[in-house]
DNA sequence: ATTTACCCGACTAAAAGACTCGGGTATTTA
DNA sequence: TAAATACCCGAGTCTTTTAGTCGGGTAAAT
């Protein structure tokens, strides 16, 4: 599991494919302008999204990009996982150079704690990041107008509470 | 939060010291053999460990450094932002180019996501990484012997679960 | 004194990251 | 069917980061 700001660059994208797509396919060129990334640079990243069946396409004029599956089915790990693919992480497994055990155990801790983000980040969803995003827009509009909850935001606080967000 | 080879080469270094440090403090030497990690580049990384107070150094013969507070009290975040200090994640605050919308709302999001890998990993201890490690050892020991629980590896099972890993 | 081992800045090769460029091809609409 | 849209894709480039070397220090122990 490796995180840097070309994992951040696609779930940036995939968050925007997220709130822009519920009226048919989002074109790179639209998310390219809102979220400030290069068109070529974007068309990279959704190729290996395409690839992991994280996005399907839809070619010619009114085209561009959907969610493959829905937002609640597509998780942070995916996303980082399916554009960081390429680069193996180096570790000692398959090279010869760990014949001493003391470099295998430690080793093996970071395989372990990598394990354990790439777990969180898996229980992370797209839906789940979008409704926290809803629960603070509404909990601020709330505030300001000091209305009553209504019932369909208590409910997704509540789905974000269950997800440990 | 940044996650690169920089931060588990750290990460490695300070189990490795939390390994072998229990008789007086470790040479960089020693782990620079045992991990394989080049000498310069431990003492840059350790330069930004003291700096951070995750270490203490002992100069001179028999010297080398040992952990400035106990292994529980010393967690996998604080390890990897004090390696990766210096480069700014760069978001769009700072900068004046977020002027609509919509950028804002993602990359608020994405914030919102860095914080929440930063809280997960502030809560992973080097002695819960090791503690686990221990675990599984003795876990598979015992399968191997068929033996009981004995209470010190109990406990530290239960702490385990307790920290959710 | 000499050895050990931390300390520190400057420099560098190689890799990764973040693009650009220039050509495609499928699909729609006029 | 011509034109426009927007995906598709490989190759090349510039920049930053990584990982490491080099060469000199300084504190402490024997």
């Amino acid at each position: 599991m490796k995180l840097t700001t070309r994992g951040r660059y696609a779930v940036t994208a995939m968050l925007d494919l997220a709130l822009n797509g519920e009226q048919g396919p989002v074109s790179l060129a639209a998310i390219s302008q809102r979220q400030d990334i290069s068109l070529s640079y974007l068309e990279q990243l959704f190729a290996k999204l395409r690839k992991n069946e994280l996005v399907a396409s839809v070619r010619g004029p009114g085209g561009g990009y959907r969610l493959s599956r829905d937002r609640e089915h597509i998780n942070v790990a995916d996303i980082i996982s399916a554009v960081n693919e390429s680069t193996d992480s180096t570790s000692c497994q398959g090279k010869g150079d760990c014949q001493n055990g003391e470099a295998c155990l430690t080793h093996q801790l970071w395989d372990d704690l990598s394990q354990q983000i790439h777990t969180f980040l898996s229980g992370i969803s797209l839906g789940a990041l979008t409704a926290r995003r809803e629960v603070k827009v509404v909990s601020e509009r709330q505030a300001r107008a000091g209305a009553k909850d209504s019932d369909i935001y208590t409910e997704t606080l509540v789905n974000a509470k269950a997800l440990n967000l």
